[in-house]
DNA sequence: CGCGTGTTGTTTTTT
DNA sequence: ACAACACGCG
């Protein structure tokens, strides 16, 4: 068993290659030509990407010079320790001293965000340009959708909210498709609309320019932009001599262009992915990204599948195997393992969603007991609510958990208060951020902010006009204290002391705004505690919009660092990890496939997918719950009920022959899963009441 | 003009 | 259940 014969350093050859299986081998060895890697699920593909990197560094290759292009910031610091331990490793190094770095490796976002930042002059951006998040970018385009009166349109139906029209714009960008087709695919209720939302989307790109403030898309739209110029795109594809991207498949049309335009050759450009994988599309996301690459070259890209899973037990894999065998589209490959094992996955049934939190409760108690610890078993679910039920039932228990996904710290409006503050100070043309700054103060409502910000648009010196402006009698004294911290934030910045003074300032006024400000304040204080670990101010709004802190923990109170807790998360938000036991809650139709997503086979089939990334997470153990009922709230328009409804249609009979089956509810569905019902809505309390 | 209340519509998932 | 929008009072 020797290595292929690979222009390979003897140095390497040893005790890194040979840790990997011929596929993995072939893969991290492969000289500069395009190169594709298909990576299922548990088949060692961080071990091979970092195995790849470590040989071309111990080749000569400048880290400097890497492009790492990974899904999230958490894949990329993985990559680097994976990376470093191989180089101390190859090359001999002590484990005390420090193995070169990667500087470069991180989300097209936040990559992109640097080379921009590094490039504003040449492109005529403020090198103090804004990154609007989500939020913002939604209260900029409600903004400008005001400004064009297109809010109260009497005749006909409503103006879709600030928030679709930035989700239209955003899928207009990401998938680089015309307006129309992206309202006749994804937004039909919306498409009357199409001439508003034209001009509407232009006088918000209008505005972004206005007031030096880039969004998520800009980040990639820039980027891309930018390499049209042919001297910059020569300059920095020379500059990348590598460019690997990782969870290729969850990339758009965007992204792959950025590639394409970075190594037009493919000279130096590694992708891996799984098309088995892909859960992104709602993004614009585009599986052809990674199906069509081989052949977006001349010779065609070298193909690699890793195919030999190393998480999970057979009887898992026949499991995740039956059910993404079902996909119409077929797949290229088959996971496969030689961990036998005998346990199998089980379906288990249960009444309802607070049967669900005990059972899934006790599950983990029992497992704790047996001596898995919390931090090995995680629950899955589909949407961020989902765990609702669950979290109560754990709290009460004092079951210590931490959750993933849902987006909502920066979405808090204290948090964001005291962001946009600070984004004024080094953003004066940012007029989002003054317009929501400025009706903190008691006495400013929207027509003295809108004043303030017409006064300082027309000035030359933003701030100089700030400190002239005369505010409403009525709030004098408040915004004096206002004005004078904007002077010393804007003159004298003492990054982190100046957030620390923000923070002193805002604090009266959260009180005043905000009913329960106990844990309004916690967050606050973690602000604090964030800025510590960042240079400057940019770098932390930067950063911290580019990665926000992913995980909450709100019910459960802050577990300690050292402490044991379980792991909640959206399926989304655990992509690429992995536990000894996973619990998956809600599989019933309804919610895998969400209902919301059953309205094309497109939107369908990755709904399954997305089953199928969430099974395969488990290396031991793996339990999928189907409450026979569960509770629905929001959309008015069937009230709020219990619905009845059966097990996923992903898991037909030929599929349930994988598991086992337990619960108490479990011999109901012995002769095979009946077609559920799917419009058997019941309203029992309606019904009981219309009797009076 | 600012602020509080009543009414109406509402697509998950995340950088 | 919740947010955004419209309206009316001080």
């Amino acid at each position: 068993m020797s290595a292929p014969p690979l222009s390979v350093s003897p140095a390497l050859a040893d005790p890194v290659l040979d840790r990997l299986n011929d596929a993995q081998r072939e893969a991290a060895g492969h000289g500069d030509t395009p190169l594709l890697v298909i990576a299922g699920a548990g088949t060692g593909k961080t071990m091979t990407l970092a195995a790849r990197v470590a040989r071309l560094v111990a080749q000569g290759a400048d880290p400097q010079r890497l492009l790492l292009l990974t899904f999230s910031r958490r894949a990329a610091v993985e990559m680097q320790q994976r990376v470093a331990a191989l180089l101390r490793e190859s090359l001999g190094l002590p484990p005390t001293s420090a193995p070169p770095a990667l500087p470069w490796a991180g989300t097209f976002h936040a990559i992109g965000a640097r080379l921009l930042r590094e490039q504003a002059e040449r492109l005529g951006l403020s090198p103090e340009f804004s990154i609007l998040d989500r939020g913002d970018a939604e209260d900029l385009m409600g903004w400008v959708r005001d400004g064009l009166g297109l809010a109260s349109q009497a005749e006909g139906r409503r103006f879709p909210l600030k928030g679709t029209c930035l989700a239209i714009y955003s899928r207009a960008v990401n998938s680089q498709a015309p307006l129309a087709e992206v309202l006749r695919e994804a937004f039909p209720w919306c498409a009357e609309h199409e001439p508003a939302l034209r001009t509407l989307c232009r006088a918000y790109e209008d505005a972004k320019r206005e007031q030096q403030a880039l969004d998520y898309d800009d980040l990639l739209l820039w980027w891309a932009e930018m390499l049209r110029e042919p001297d910059i795109a020569a300059w920095l594809g020379e500059r990348f001599t590598h460019v690997l991207v990782d969870e290729y498949q969850d990339t758009n049309r965007l992204q792959s262009a950025i590639l394409h335009a970075l190594k037009p050759s493919g000279r130096g450009v590694t992708v891996v992915g799984d098309d088995a994988q892909a859960i992104y599309a709602f993004r614009a996301a585009e599986v052809r990204n990674i199906l069509d690459f081989p052949r977006a070259f001349d010779p065609p890209a070298r193909v690699v599948t890793l195919e030999h899973n190393y998480r999970a037990t057979q009887p898992l894999l026949d499991a995740a195997n039956a059910v993404i065998g079902l996909a119409p589209e077929r797949f290229t490959k088959r996971l496969w393992t030689d961990r036998p094992g005998s346990e199998r996955p089980q379906l288990v049934a249960v009444e309802d969603e607070l049967a669900q939190a005990r059972w899934v409760c006790e599950r983990l108690l029992t497992r704790r007991e047996g001596g898995l610890k919390l931090k090995s078993q995680a629950v899955l679910f589909r949407t961020s609510s989902h765990s609702a039920a669950l979290e109560l039932e754990l709290a009460r228990r004092r079951i210590p958990f931490v959750k993933y996904g849902g987006l909502k710290f920066l979405e808090a409006a204290h948090v964001k208060d005291l962001l946009a503050l600070l984004r004024w100070a080094g953003n004066p043309r940012l007029r989002l951020a003054g317009f929501r700054v400025a009706q903190l103060v008691p006495g400013i409502g929207p027509a003295s902010a809108r004043r303030l910000q017409d006064a300082m648009d027309a000035a030359a010196d933003p701030h100089a006009a700030l400190q002239a402006w005369q505010p409403p009698a009525a709030a004098a004294g408040d915004w004096a204290a206002l004005a004078a911290l904007l002077r010393r934030l804007a003159e004298a910045p003492q990054w982190p002391a100046e957030l620390a003074d923000g923070a002193a300032w805002y604090l009266p006024h959260m009180e005043r705004l905000h009913d329960h400000p106990g844990p309004r304040r916690a967050d606050i204080e973690q602000l604090q505690r964030l800025a510590a670990g960042h240079a400057t101010r940019e770098r932390f709004l930067t950063e911290l919009t580019l990665d926000p802190p992913q995980a909450t923990s709100d019910e459960a109170g802050d577990p300690m660092l050292d402490e044991d807790y379980c792991i909640l998360s959206t399926i989304h938000a655990a992509k690429g990890q992995e536990w000894s036991a996973v619990t998956v809650l809600n599989v019933v139709d309804g919610c895998i496939p969400g209902d919301l997503a059953t309205a094309t086979p497109a939107q369908l089939e990755e709904e399954r997918r997305l089953l199928y990334v969430a099974m395969t997470r488990a290396r031991h153990h793996l339990a999928l719950v189907v409450p026979q009922r569960f509770h629905v709230t929001q959309q008015r328009r069937f009230g709020d009920r219990h619905l009845y409804a059966g097990l996923t249609r992903f898991i037909p009979p030929e599929v349930a022959q994988h598991f086992d089956s337990v619960g108490p509810a479990a011999p109901h569905w012995a002769p095979g899963p009946p077609t559920p019902p799917t419009g058997a809505v019941l309203d029992l309390a309606r019904r009981l009441r219309d009797r009076w």
